[in-house]
Parts: C-alpha cells; structure tokens; sequence
DNA sequence: GTCTATAGCGCGATAGAC
DNA sequence: GTCTATCGCGCTATAGAC
C-alpha cells in the first residue's frame, strides 16, 4: 500500500472497470471524465493518456463487457443433451456473468438500446458496428437453441423468433433489480440463476390438467 | 392549419409528448432543452414558460406515465376468475400501453432505473419521491396478484416476491426491441401482447410429462 | 506516465422585447 | 404566450511541465 496513485499497474483495466461502473450509475452522457477520473484517484490526464475520448472509453467497455458473456456462454451452446437443457444452461450462465460483472453488463445493454447519441469519428462507427455485429452474433446463438429446442420437442411449437427475443431480454432484464448483496457466495448467485431460469423456461402457471 | 407555429392549443402537453421522444431516444442527460424545442416546432423561452427546469418536464413525463398504466391496468387487478386470469389480463393491459405509449414507458422506466443524477431542489425530491411511491404501490398489485395466484393454486408454488420483480421486470424488458410498424393496427398490438404473456406465463419447455 | 492549466463551446436558465 | 439575446457554468479535449 504505497501513498502514490493506486493506478500505476494496469491503468488502463482500472479505467474501464471506474468507466464501467459509472456508466451503469449516470449513463453515459451522464458520465464525465473528472467521475471517472476521481474514481481510479488521477486526474483527466491519465485517462486522456489512455483514450482518446469518452467515446473510446465507452467503446472499450462494450468490447470487455461483449467478451466476458460470449467467453462464459459459449461454452454450452453445444454438448449433450436437448436443446432445452443447452438453453437452460446457457442462459444460467448468461445471469451468472452478469451478476458478476454487473457494471460491464449494464453498459453492454446501454449499447444494445442505442442510448448514445455523441457525434462519432468513422473510425468509431466502424468500431461501434464490429461490436454490434458480435451482438448479432451472440443473439443467435440463443436463436439457433431455441429453433432447434422446437424441433426436438423439449420446447413448445411457439414462434421462435419472438420467443428467442423474449428470452433474453428478460434474461437482460434481471439487471434492472438485481444489486449485489455482501455476503452472496457463489452458491447463492448460482441458485438466484437457477431460480429465474426456472421461472422463464418452466413458466409461472400451474401446468392445466 | 395556420401559419402560426402549431403548437398553441396544447402547449404542456406537445411539450410532453415530445419530451418523452426526446428522452426515449437520447436519455434524460443526453436530451437538450433546445432538442424538446424544436420538435414542438418552438424555441427554448416556450419551455420555460412552461415549466421551471428540465427536470420539472422529466418529472410531468414521468408522472403521465404512472398515470396511464395505473389507468388500465387497475380495473383488471379485481373481478372474477382465479388469480392467474387476472395477472394476465393486468400482464397484457400493461404491455399494450408499453405499446401505444412507448416513450412514456420509457420514461418511467428509466426512472424506475434512477438513470437521472442532477442536483435536485427539495420540491422536486418530493415530487420525485410521491411518484415512487405510486410506483411501489403499482408493483404491490401485481405482487398480490401473484400471491393470490399461488393460494388458489393457479400459479406454482414459486417464491412470490421473486417472481412478481421478474414478471414485471419481464413485461418492461420488452421496450427492449418493439418497434411500432406502420400499418400495426389494435388488433396486431393485442395478439402480440397475448403471445408475450402467453410466454411469461406458460413458459418456454413443453411441461414434463 | 501522470499532472496542471486552459482553450473552447454547448447547454441550462434568465431577462426582457413584442 | 412566444421569441431573441445573453450570461455563466461545466465539460470535453489539448498543450505542455515534470
């Protein structure tokens, strides 16, 4: 515990995480730098050192955020099993990752709704469609899981486009209550997960006779 | 159809109506007064004859929108049938106003996610405040609702509170992708809300035999 | 690498004409 | 009621010292 800044080792991963967090609290054109700044305890510089704009930083955050899910999610897109039982697992791990990278995950869903307006460099906008484009991507996997989850019979003949759609923004809805608790051990986020998924897959009503 | 700007007749409410746009599209710190300005066709003093600050307008968005889904909702939250029914009935009144009046649910939503920072006046924090309390008091409808529902037996024995937060949390998620499309008439948005809570309600797995 | 200082401007809010 | 003009702050971004 030295008395200079704390920052020094990995600046630029303790920007994003400071980045992450305040964006999730103020959004992002709620967001300024001096926030940021304050909360990795350095001044502007140093984040202008490390970005070139807010934009930047915000973009950074959306690419970190992108491959934490897809790195935790894939995984179980294929294996044994029906369809249902990848879903299932796939969409606890969804939860999982983001209870555990709550911040990253909100901005990944800031991204996703469009809410930033800014006037952007092509340089950005090319990044920015990169992104969306892996967005896309992950989107489908869940799509694919639950055509074929039809096909197989572990799920209801519904539409699948609107129920793989419904999935997962109710998955992604999770982050508009969910706040951490001390005290939560993994054990507890794990059953949490299972709790939910139960509740999207299985349903709320009692099955008719 | 005058010459003169359009606005007149109205004016609070144009200014509300696009307000809520603005901030739909572009956030509460992202949306400029002389943004809300110009959609009403009007320069900046219109707005503040009209209201005090920009988040006065925020919080008489905010407001009109508790106003309309309590409006249709709550009748639906009494009357015959199991309890189930009747969370249906509130689930699909709930989403066919998210649908025809998207830009005020959004709005409450990104209230109820306290996306706005601000140094707020004592008078507004009250105001803030009672709104917040109408809101706890809308979820406390739903919440019973399912209570209900598992006491008469027509929902699962699930955690009520649990799943009363993902239920509702569910049916605002869907402001996620729907998109009004032109040529969507009443009947269009009804069978969309029913497939939806069908869904939420029904659940994704075909029930285990 | 990190800081200080400051340019430059966009935006909330107000004053006052009409 | 609605507009024009303007104040003044706060914020992004840059320049340059250390």
């Amino acid at each position: 515990m030295s008395a200079t800044p704390e920052v020094a080792a990995d600046a630029r991963a303790k920007i994003l995480d400071a980045a992450a967090e305040a964006f999730m609290r103020t959004g992002f054109a709620g967001t300024t730098i001096d926030d940021i700044a304050r909360d990795v305890r350095a001044t502007k510089g140093l984040i202008y050192y490390h970005f070139r704009s807010k934009f930047d930083i915000f973009l950074a955050v959306y690419g970190e955020g992108m491959r934490r899910v897809r790195e935790r999610v894939e995984p179980h897109s294929t294996g044994a099993g029906t369809a249902r039982d990848r879903l299932v697992a796939m969409s606890i791990a969804h939860l999982l990752n983001l209870m555990e990278a709550l911040a990253y995950h909100h901005v990944v869903h800031q991204a996703v709704r469009g809410e930033v307006s800014a006037a952007l460099k092509a340089r950005q906008i090319e990044a920015l469609k990169d992104l969306n484009r892996l967005r896309r991507d992950y989107e489908q996997m869940f799509h694919s899981a639950v055509v074929a989850g039809i096909e197989d019979g572990s799920l209801r003949p519904v539409d699948a486009g609107l129920a793989a759609r419904v999935l997962l923004s109710n998955l992604n809805a999770v982050d508009m209550w969910y706040r951490r608790i001390d005290g939560q051990n993994a054990d507890d986020l794990h059953d949490l997960a299972v709790q939910i998924v139960d509740l999207l897959v299985g349903g709320l009503a009692t099955p008719l006779p």
